[in-house]
DNA sequence: AAAAGGCACAACCGCGACGAC
DNA sequence: GGTCGTCGCGGTTGTGCCTTT
């Protein structure tokens, strides 16, 4: 069915921002008789507008009820939380934010939490860490290199002297090697010093997986307007995975002022090499492997500790044979 | 001080849903 | 069941203001 938009058989109808004039009409108009027939409203009122210009212009703005003035903290969170759940349905949104609009809710996501998302390391069509190869090629950087300036990732530097955050950082180098995709042919790693090394090979039952990324799996987009179904279970963002006073840009990593090759024996290498051979065709399972690296990366780069648990917990899901409670954390 | 670029927000557009006939 | 009118939603654009260079 062809049907002409209600608006333009009519051109001589004004368009374009609001006159105060054009507004009192409206309001008074409504306030006097209620808004039936949008069809029929800007005519009685004496409006040379639309019906849809006149219910845009009282929904979104006039509304007596409409809560003007900046986003609280309280309600970007119910708006990111309900945005995991809902996806764009901004009228379903809004309809949890008294006094806000559909409008203003989508304004103020598209024009200030996505941004804030992205900058997180969060895709925020499906609220999970991005796994695009550029993103994880800024985090594998940061990982080997040493910025200038001090920052939270010195703490790395510092931790290295200890065994045991050597073997950290390893595992966490190992998983963003991981998640970017070896398998990868588009895309060549830069030389960083890195090892495909599983720290954890003295112990015992301990097997390497040469993991690989299932591409569909990675990047599980959201069609636009589809409900994502149940929350996510990724919302650590409310802690902050915070790059702020982190410049990542190509001219702020200092290849040359990398952190050393953390296992570097050319006998370690060739064994793992051969313990990939033999590795179980595993696949990683993105979306809580990666929300579990990724909430350790930002405690152990914060100078926290993350609990055992998370160690574990990534450490099962990328070598499951590991035996994680044999591991002396 | 002026120009350029970025940002925030209001408003518009197109389409689908839904009810009445 | 098909057509039409209306409403509401989500994506996009336009514009004014602010900041940076």
């Amino acid at each position: 069915m062809v049907r002409s938009p209600c608006c333009d058989t009519e051109s001589s109808l004004k368009k374009g921002p609001w006159t105060p004039e054009e507004d009192q009409k409206l309001v008074d108009y409504i306030s006097r008789h209620g808004y039936g027939s949008w069809r029929a409203l800007p005519k009685l009122a004496g409006l040379n507008r639309c019906g849809k210009s006149c219910r845009l212009r009282w929904t979104n703005y006039l509304r007596p009820d409409i809560k003007r003035g900046r986003f609280s903290e309280e309600e970007e969170r119910i708006i990111i939380n309900l945005h995991s759940v809902l996806g764009n349905k901004w009228s379903k949104i809004a309809s949890h934010l008294p006094g806000r609009t559909d409008n203003e809710i989508k304004n103020f996501w598209n024009t200030h939490i996505r941004k804030k998302l992205l900058q997180m390391g969060i895709d925020p069509i499906t609220h999970k860490p991005r796994t695009d190869l550029n993103h994880l090629l800024n985090l594998s950087q940061m990982l080997f290199s040493s910025p200038l300036t001090s920052s939270p990732w010195d703490n790395a530097l510092k931790l290295q002297t200890d065994a045991t955050q050597l073997a950290k950082i390893q595992l966490l180098q190992n998983l963003l090697l991981q998640l970017m995709g070896t398998n990868n042919t588009n895309y060549s790693l830069p030389n960083l010093g890195f090892q495909n090394f599983n720290p954890f090979e003295h112990q015992p039952n301990v097997m390497a997986h040469e993991t690989t990324v299932n591409p569909s799996s990675v990047s599980p987009q959201a069609t636009s307007g589809e409900p994502q179904g149940v929350a996510n279970s990724w919302s650590w963002f409310e802690g902050g995975f915070h790059m702020e006073g982190l410049d990542v840009s190509n001219n702020n990593i200092q290849q040359e002022n990398k952190l050393p090759p953390l296992i570097s024996e050319a006998s370690t290498i060739s064994k793992m090499e051969k313990k990939n051979e033999q590795a179980d065709d595993h696949q990683l399972s993105t979306g809580s492997q990666t929300s579990a690296t990724f909430e350790a990366l930002e405690k152990f780069m914060n100078g926290d500790e993350a609990s055992d648990s998370y160690w574990k917990e990534i450490l099962d899901s990328t070598w499951p044979s590991s035996s994680s409670s044999q591991i002396s954390w």
